[in-house]
DNA sequence: ATAATAAATATTTTATATTATATTTATTAT
DNA sequence: ATAATAAATATAATATAAAATATTTATTAT
């Protein structure tokens, strides 16, 4: 039995934090294949013993940061005593400052995300597809407790994204301030809520 | 008196003219100064009288999209028996339309965009600025007729345009089809809509 | 057999020279 | 004087060679 040895899933996850250091420090076209190896003393072709290749870690890069959003909002969902309409206005201000601080934090993630963008677009379908599942979950609680009356739960959610499209797309982090933004976002999640209000 | 003669403003919108053509036919990057001179019958130095550089010939291109884009806007402010609602669906509509199709027909002018979006910002602002304006309208004849009840039209109106980005921007032209877009507007716009009805 | 490395090869990036183009200036025509 | 051009120059794009890096393969160790 092995013990004090590591697991091909823990290996792979060393490998993806000293990837993800240095893409967030030096950019995805800085960072060469050595480098990751060598924070992880190992050799750069034993990499692709875990990888089939460069794009494949950023690929688990970016899916770990969308992985990162979606738990972000299922923290939010499971606080208790909060209203679907705060908890609505609550996942799109908490997305916003997760992207926001990210690109502030890490410059050089814009490029992974980019090439990751138009190299992965199913990777970033999948990820509009869970967070649609997780306001359609808060848009059915909201017609439970009768705060909305919503008729067409994913339909919904599918609009609400769309319309909050400005506070949850990476691309529009480096144009405005995020004050800006966030004073924006509320304003819009206001008036979608207005719009679910039953009336 | 100079009667067969063009007019200064008569020879920029010539070159205008000339430019725009090659720039959504070739692009930006591999339209020459030449070229656009020869377009006009004249040497390429002459064009200097008119413009001081390309990237000015660029932003009047740009601005000009942007002016059609109001204008069309304008067209259905102006139409008669059209609801407030009916309006507000028809301009996002509208402007997807225009886009979308602009983009498809000359796929070029995507790196025009792109250039003037970040060398000249203060073109897009005010062109948002002119949207939020001709939105403003729509919201204070929406409180005339009683089908609204908005006490702060302008800050809605920028709440609004922040709702429709994804329905507004260059950038989503490409990544979506022009169906599912108008879909997801449709309802988006709806959500706002049934947000600013009267209770 | 599994895991890793080091060496070999294929790709990509970078640096550099070359060319093309943007812009300015000098010159000519009206 | 104004308008235009052609020639001159500055800048940017392109092609090419060199270097660096990604990926594969052969080899070694466990």
């Amino acid at each position: 039995m092995k013990i004090l040895e590591q697991t091909s899933e823990e290996i792979k996850s060393q490998i993806l934090d000293a990837a993800f250091e240095r893409f967030g420090r030096y950019g995805f076209g800085k960072t060469t294949m050595a480098e990751i190896a060598k924070d992880c003393d190992m050799s750069a072709g034993n990499l692709y013993r875990y990888y089939t290749n460069k794009k494949e870690i950023a690929a688990d890069c970016a899916g770990r940061c969308m992985k990162n959003a979606e738990q972000l909002w299922r923290e939010i969902l499971k606080q208790p005593d909060l209203s679907p309409q705060n908890r609505l206005t609550a996942i799109v201000l908490e997305k916003l400052n997760y992207l926001h601080q990210q690109f502030s934090d890490h410059p050089p993630l814009f490029e992974l995300v980019m090439y990751i963008s138009g190299e992965r677009q199913d990777l970033v379908a999948d990820h509009l597809g869970t967070l649609q599942s997780l306001v359609a979950e808060i848009l059915a609680e909201g017609n439970r407790t009768g705060d909305f009356n919503v008729p067409d739960v994913l339909g919904t959610a599918k609009a609400f994204l769309a319309a909050t499209t400005k506070f949850n797309t990476p691309h529009f982090m480096g144009t405005f301030e995020l004050k800006e933004l966030e004073n924006e976002a509320r304003e819009v999640v206001q008036l979608l809520i207005q719009g679910l209000a039953r009336r």
